[in-house]
Order: C-alpha cells, then sequence, then structure tokens
DNA sequence: TGGGAAATAT
DNA sequence: GATATTTCCC
C-alpha cells in the first residue's frame, strides 16, 4: 500500500508539506484531539455556566425539575438520542421554555456529544500508538497529520462574540412601561449593564416565559441632572458642548424626559454613550455656522475623515468636505436609530443620540434615507427568496435559526424590518420551529409588549450566543472529522485488524456523516447570518473600499 | 424640519 | 459604472 500514492497523492486536508517525521506527526494528531476536547470543553463550559446562571436566577428554575422528570420517563430512550429527538424539545417548548434557552440546552448537549466522540478517538489514537502494529517504517512514509499543528481554528468564545452581529437595541418601547433603554453590554453573569455600568437588566424570578427579565429603570434620580444636552428636543444646533472634558462622565443617560412630540411614549433615552466624538468638522458650506471654530480633532481612529478636497481655502468657501460614515459613526447611528425604532427615527432625534459632535443633521438625514433604502432594499430581496432557509431536514433538533430573521414576516411589511422585533421568546420560538417542522401553533404576538423591551433584547442576545456557539460547535465538529479522515487514510497502512481499528473506522464513517451534517447546517446558518447582516447593517458605509478613482 | 430625489464627488 | 454624500425642492 504504502508504495502507492504516497504522501502527496493522500488526499485531504494537507495544508503544508511537512516532513516531519512520523513521531511528531502522531504528537500533532494527539495535540489536535486534545484541543480538540478542550475546545468542546470549553464551549461546554460556557454553557453550562450561562444556564446554571439562568437558572439559579430562578429563570428556569423549573426547568431542571421538568427535565428530570422528562428524563426519568424517558429513560428508555438513550439519553443522548433521546435529547436528539426534537419532540422532546418541543415538549419542554410547549411548557413555555423559551427558546433561547433550550437551545442552550441544546447546544451544551451537543458539545457533550462532541467531547465524548472526540474522547473515543483519542482513545483510539492511544491505542493505536501504543499499539506494536504500527511499524516505525511505515509510519515513515506518510505524514500527513502536519495539517493539524496550525489548526487553530476554535476560536474563543469571547471574540466571536464581539464579532458577532449585535443585535440592535431594539428599541419597541414597551408600550405602556417607561422603561429607557440604554446602549448595553452583555455581561457575563446574568445582568446586563448599561455602558456606564447602571445595571439595564437581569433575568429575574417570573417563572412565565413572557417576562423573564426585569428592566432596571434607569435610577431616574439621576438624569434629572443630566444636563448635557438636556432634554434633547430642544438642542437646535449642532453645536453641542464642545466641552469634550466632560463626556466621559456624561451620563449616557440622559433621559429625554419625556417626548417631545408625539406625545406619548418615548422615553428615548439615550444613545449611546456619548462621548462627544471628535470629528473632523468641516467647514461647512456657505453657511457656516458658528464661526470659524470647529474643532477638528481627528481621533485616532475613530472617526471620520472628512475628506479634505480643496485644501485651499477652508473657512470661506463652500468646502465641504464629505463626510465618511465610519463603522464607528454607522454604529452609533444604528444605535440611535435602533433606540427609538426607525419608524420614529428622525435626523434630530439620531444626531441627539449619535451625540457626535460636529456631525449635522443634514448628515444624518442622507445617511438615514440611504438606510432605509437599504432596509427597503433588503427587505424585498428577503421576500423574495423567502422559504429558503428550511434546507436542511436533518435538523430540527437544531433550532439555530435566528431568531429575528424569520420571526415576524408579517410585521415587516411595513418596511423597516428588523427594528420591528419586538416579540417574546415563545415567539420566536415558534417561528423558528415552524420554518423546520411546521404546525405549531402560532402564538399571538402583539399581544403583550410590556415590559418586554429588555426581554427581547436579551432573546436576541442570547441567540447571538448561541449562534456563535453554533459555529463554534460546526468548527469544532469539523476538525474533528478532518482528524478522523486523516486517520482514516492512515489506517490502511497500519495493517492491524484490532477491534480498535474497527472502531476508528466506525467513528470515522461516523464523523463523516456528521460533517456534512454540520456543513449543511453551516451553510444555513451563514445564509442566516447573512440575511440579517443585510437587513441589520446592510452596507457599511464607504469604509474599507473607496480607493481609487 | 423632514422626506425624497437630483446632482456630485469618489 | 456604482456608490456615497451633498444639494435642492417641496
Amino acid at each position: 500500500m504504502e508504495s502507492n500514492t504516497s504522501g502527496e497523492s493522500l488526499p485531504i486536508c494537507i495544508r503544508n508539506s511537512c516532513d516531519n517525521s512520523n513521531t511528531e506527526d502522531e504528537t500533532l494528531l494527539s495535540k489536535s484531539v486534545d484541543s480538540n476536547i478542550a475546545d468542546a470543553a470549553f464551549l461546554e463550559d460556557n454553557l453550562e455556566k450561562n444556564l446554571c446562571t439562568n437558572s439559579k436566577n430562578g429563570r428556569f428554575a423549573e426547568f431542571s425539575a421538568f427535565q428530570s422528570d422528562v428524563s426519568t420517563v424517558r429513560e428508555d430512550k438513550q439519553g443522548e438520542q433521546m435529547t436528539m429527538d426534537s419532540e422532546y424539545w418541543k415538549e419542554l417548548q410547549q411548557f413555555g421554555f423559551p427558546s433561547s434557552f433550550l437551545a442552550d440546552t441544546q447546544y451544551l448537549q451537543l458539545c457533550r456529544h462532541v467531547i465524548a466522540e472526540s474522547g473515543s478517538i483519542q482513545n483510539t489514537l492511544e491505542n493505536l500508538e501504543s499499539s506494536e502494529k504500527i511499524d516505525n517504517t511505515e509510519k515513515s512514509e506518510r505524514s500527513q497529520f502536519p495539517f493539524f499543528s496550525d489548526l487553530h481554528l476554535i476560536p474563543t468564545l469571547r471574540p466571536l462574540r464581539e464579532s458577532a452581529i449585535l443585535p440592535p437595541p431594539s428599541a419597541q418601547r414597551p408600550s405602556s412601561q417607561s422603561l429607557e433603554y440604554v446602549d448595553y453590554e452583555f455581561s457575563k453573569n446574568n445582568t446586563f449593564f448599561a455602558n456606564d455600568g447602571h445595571p439595564l437588566w437581569e433575568y429575574s424570578e417570573s417563572e412565565s416565559s413572557s417576562t423573564p427579565l426585569k428592566a432596571f429603570p434607569f435610577a431616574t434620580s439621576s438624569h434629572s441632572s443630566v444636563k448635557d444636552n438636556e432634554t434633547f428636543p430642544g438642542f437646535g444646533n449642532e453645536d453641542k458642548q464642545f466641552t469634550t472634558g466632560s463626556l466621559e462622565e456624561k451620563r449616557r443617560h440622559r433621559s429625554l424626559s419625556v417626548n417631545d412630540r408625539t406625545s406619548a411614549e418615548q422615553l428615548t433615552p439615550v444613545g449611546p454613550r456619548i462621548p462627544v466624538e471628535d470629528i473632523l468638522l468641516q467647514s461647512h458650506r456657505k453657511s457656516d455656522h458658528i464661526g470659524s471654530n470647529f474643532t477638528q480633532r481627528i481621533d485616532d481612529g475613530l472617526y471620520n475623515h472628512y475628506t479634505e478636497k480643496s485644501s485651499s481655502v477652508d473657512g470661506c468657501k463652500a468646502i465641504k468636505k464629505r463626510l465618511v460614515w465610519t463603522p464607528e459613526l454607522h454604529d452609533r447611528f444604528l444605535k440611535a436609530v435602533n433606540a427609538v425604532g426607525v419608524n420614529n427615527a428622525v435626523p434630530k432625534t439620531i444626531l441627539y443620540l449619535m451625540n457626535v459632535e460636529g456631525l449635522t443633521s443634514e448628515h444624518v438625514k442622507s445617511h438615514l434615507q440611504k438606510y432605509r433604502n437599504n432596509l427597503k432594499k433588503a427587505a424585498t430581496k428577503r421576500q423574495r427568496e423567502a422559504g429558503q432557509f428550511h434546507s436542511s431536514a436533518s435538523l430540527n433538533e437544531v433550532p439555530f435559526q435566528n431568531l429575528y430573521c424569520n420571526s415576524r414576516e408579517n410585521a415587516l411589511s411595513e418596511r423597516y424590518p428588523q427594528v420591528e422585533v419586538s416579540t417574546d421568546d415563545r415567539v420566536l420560538y415558534d417561528n423558528s420551529l415552524r420554518s423546520y417542522t411546521d404546525q405549531i401553533p402560532d402564538s399571538t404576538v402583539s399581544g403583550d409588549e410590556t415590559g418586554s423591551n429588555a426581554m427581547v433584547d436579551n432573546v436576541m442576545e442570547l441567540d447571538l450566543q448561541i449562534q456563535s456557539i453554533v459555529h463554534l460547535l460546526v468548527t469544532a465538529r469539523h476538525r474533528v472529522a478532518e482528524l478522523s479522515m486523516s486517520l482514516e487514510q492512515w489506517l490502511p497502512h497500519c495493517s492491524s485488524s484490532n477491534d480498535w481499528v474497527r472502531a476508528l473506522k466506525e467513528h470515522t464513517s461516523l464523523f463523516q456523516q456528521n460533517e456534512m451534517q454540520l456543513l449543511q447546517i453551516q451553510r444555513d446558518f451563514e445564509k442566516q447570518q447573512r440575511e440579517l447582516k443585510n437587513l441589520e447593517k446592510w452596507s457599511l458605509p464607504g469604509v474599507v473600499e473607496q480607493g481609487n478613482s
């Protein structure tokens, strides 16, 4: 066997031609397995922790009890299989467990599964190593394991999460509540904090799945004092406080006390931390405002560039420099928009919320225009393609589809989809479930949005986490599969026929099967993600591209 | 002021 | 030629 196609013909992932000796190969292989396990363990850990806190918090207190119940009932089935049984999950779901929670749980189990599988491969590998069967000379000829050396594929959870699409802080205001919305930060435990450290919400005790979270209305006391831009309705000019000094401390929570216009609702508090950023100022067109001082601070990095064009005169002529919407700016913009809801977003408000020095409502206006157009475009496109996601049938048990993507298609009809999201867990789950398994009663959506503002956000956050995890899982599994494939190749050269070899082979095929599924999952997943991205961040503005004329 | 669309700049 | 922004109009 060896004679033939030696090294190179060996398919698979040979990424670097290395000439490691076999021992090295083995080591690598072994290491790879180890790291797979570690990765999986890491995932498990995180998930578990997460679930733990949740339940500790009472959010899903009833779950454990329930679960143990169910599991005993289903003792017959094998633990693992049981978890893969979508009926089981449906059942749980009907008991009111939020989808995000169930999904977390499922993934946790998947992780365990991966660990288990990795573990057995490792064992096999160990056997293999100890086995005399492996002839050193034989081994020396093939070095197909080098590729694992540089596979630090598995990213850690955190970075992934960070790169995940941030859920728009949907700002649907709870119609009847006066929760204020603020930029948040996902914390490790179950409390969410605003950027300034103010706790926004946390999982609460309420058992009802519909209101698991508790939002902390800000310390209202504080806001009144806030005064920077004060009631935002008033600020008319763009000259915000140049007194940058204060920014950092700026209370991000400036609540606008109440709404201005539309009576009603909003307490649109704050936008993001409003540090007054720096931007370059542009000299405006002829009508320059206020004199000259446009501070032009170009903050490193952050803000953008007003591309200066006519370098010549500046003050006078209508030199307006073109504002480039950097990702940072756009990000703020999105936050601001989402804080109020696209439908209520108007330049002035956004401008206020963005709190960027030097930005004018005109800038915002046009950007908003573009934004809306993009949303419409995306929505349209989406409708067209509707119905593509559910492919991979086999994955019923992996409900990672997202959430706000297909949920409430209807509501969106009114143009700005993503922001419309105002649902509760249950709804999300129903929707996602529906797409995979049809039927399942539609729960009434619109019902209560009360206090779900924060909850919705939380759900989104959790869903995001799940997405990240799925990603990790897929990657991890993929890696394991890769590993097994190479093992398979190696096997034939090991002329041995022990049980472990057989077992290994079995594992191998198993993994290959899994891999297919996973790929499918991943594909779907990515697709959804793309869609989501489209809806949510349409395209980043000029950003990077540009150059060239 | 805000929305929308034409005009420009990149 | 396609986009991103700015202007112009209502």
